[in-house]
DNA sequence: GTCGCGATTGAAAGCGCTTACACCCGCGCT
DNA sequence: AGCGCGGGTGTAAGCGCTTTCAATCGCGAC
């Protein structure tokens, strides 16, 4: 049916071996053959099957990228970084994305299976024992991106370290009473960052008061949503002496809870300062203070690593962590600029 | 190396075209021996190599997406509906994406080369003669998104008709001086949503000044940029008799729009009446009025058309058009209640 | 004039799977 | 007893490409 290198090498009057030298740009292929075999390839708009390559070849040029949760800036940006680097490159992109973590181990499967892609990016997932076999059992090279792992490379965050930098710039305002909204906390990041909330207390050698953090018990999004902010807010001005601050373990919540302090008549940031973290775009434009994660680099770099990784599957496993950046705006009493 | 239907059919005593019957669910296999498979399967831990399949089958359960500017929330909605009409098949998906319209043909060749997938879905890119022959020639099947071509299936939005509803809702508001702001205006939606202004003009009876009008001639991310407003809204405001009211073909550059207007010491919807296109998830939050379109559902229609067109070649095409959907909020005078 | 060598090329064996075709077998019929 | 039939299985020919190995051809060196 359609145009294959026999078709060539018979116009070309040359063996397909030689075709596929060409196209491959083997050295040893005397000038005219080349441009014969070029010529006549052209006038055939020839066009190489790639699966047909691809199981000669025992490779792809395939990375699959594992993304739950795709609908967060976030991860907008890791993935705009992937395609950047891989532009350059002559890998395409897969993209296995969904809304629930359930779903992941499905995904992943589909991602690593044999033949699939020469690599994947597994991001935002815990990478429990189960799913670390499958993969080693594939042999598929892996890059964890927000998340960790001893054995595999990774590129993350310092979940951790953000959130004590974002409690300790609550304390360092003065602030006395500072709450924290939590997404679910099933998700690791989430753990981290109220870890982060317990540093700071402790390094500035103050209690943490239990009664101000809320938890979002919603399983949709993980609680990383507008409406769990709002709910949490309420529920932390309707529980008592109200906080005087608040760190938002996330962006999306952070604006949900900025909206219940308004509607509570109250003023961000002269009665309740507000730190949010991941930096979104609509943060910018109300100018929600917050942690901002190089989310475009760390897409760049787990490409990199993988493609390394590709090339010597038997290097010691790389970790990166960035640390994400404070940025201060109107929310915690920054004069405005957005 | 790995494990193959060889490995199976050894092992489980059959031929490997019984081993390859099993897998592919084909009726006339006896159940002790599917299952005597199926066991050795297991146990081997056996996976089917795509490529190999894909090869055999001609076909390779890929669906590929070119989609420029995927940042833009727009697109992250209509792959969120791709992905979720993807899961319910066996296919997956392989992303195009660029910031920069230049790239898309090249992105286009990739994603329709013979071999790499079995459909193609082309968003926001007019389907020029060159290109369409280049997938006539690959003979791979499309759907467009966001864009038009008699010939070819489509899913779009009427953005000429949501133009006219925007300016007719200003009109309507009783406004007298209605401006204009355009990205450049080699976005084709961006063309219609002019059309669409001149129109309700046209049908109230009014004229349109064209001094009114400002179009961005900013090359990157053509124009549709919250700079790009913002530097629209101030040439407006500068250029004399300020307007009362500004229509701003999409959301981001409303967005500019605004902060210029309230650096002017002005008020929306009291001084200037605002309204945008495309709802992103900011819209909503600053109370932007502004025209939605159904992205989640168009990236589910497109995949079904894909399918539909995949399993029928030669049905005729078929267009859906969606009318994108007014949203009043507090910039055009509707309550607060984000 | 012959030999050796490198540069070119072709033949053919895969890569792992699907599938058309043929074969075998046991069954119910006549 | 002989026949046709259909379920269950194997054989083998691809799918379109890569790559090893060997063959061929000049050409300069001897």
């Amino acid at each position: 049916m359609s145009v294959t290198i026999y078709d060539i090498a018979e116009q070309a009057g040359v063996s397909i071996a030689t075709v596929s030298r060409v196209f491959n740009q083997h050295p040893r292929v005397s000038d005219r053959t080349r441009e014969r075999v070029f010529e006549v390839a052209e006038r055939l708009d020839y066009q190489p099957h790639v699966s047909a390559r691809s199981l000669a070849r025992q490779n792809t040029n395939l990375i699959s990228a594992v993304v739950p949760m795709m609908t967060s800036y976030f991860f907008m940006e890791v993935i705009r970084g992937l395609q950047d680097r891989l532009d350059e490159s002559a890998y395409d992109l897969l993209v296995y994305a969904s809304r629930t973590l359930g779903k992941v181990d499905g995904q992943l499967a589909r991602a690593a299976q044999k033949g699939r892609a020469d690599g994947v990016l597994l991001c935002s997932t815990p990478l429990t024992e189960k799913r670390l076999d499958r993969l080693q059992t594939a042999a598929t090279p892996v890059v964890l991106v927000d998340s960790f792992h001893p054995d595999v490379d990774s590129v993350s965050v310092d979940n951790r370290r953000g959130g004590a930098i974002a409690a300790r710039h609550l304390l360092d305002l003065g602030r006395e009473r500072i709450g924290l909204i939590l997404p679910h906390l099933d998700s690791v990041p989430a753990r981290d960052r109220r870890s982060g909330y317990f540093d700071a207390f402790q390094e500035a050698g103050r209690e943490v008061n239990e009664a101000l953090i809320v938890e979002c018990g919603e399983e949709r999004d993980h609680g990383y949503s507008r409406e769990a902010g709002y709910e949490a807010m309420r529920e932390l001005l309707a529980r008592g002496p109200r906080p005087d601050a608040v760190f938002a373990a996330s962006d999306v919540q952070a604006l949900g809870a900025l909206k219940a302090i308004r509607e509570a008549g109250l003023h961000a940031p002269e009665d309740i300062a507000l730190v949010g973290f991941d930096d979104i775009r609509t943060s910018a434009y109300v100018g929600l203070s917050t942690l901002r994660q190089p989310m475009y680099e760390m897409g760049k770099l787990a490409i990199e690593k993988l493609f390394r990784r590709i090339a010597e599957p038997d290097r010691p496993p790389s970790h990166t962590t960035f640390t994400p950046r404070l940025v201060t705006r109107e929310t915690t009493g920054a004069s405005a600029n957005a």
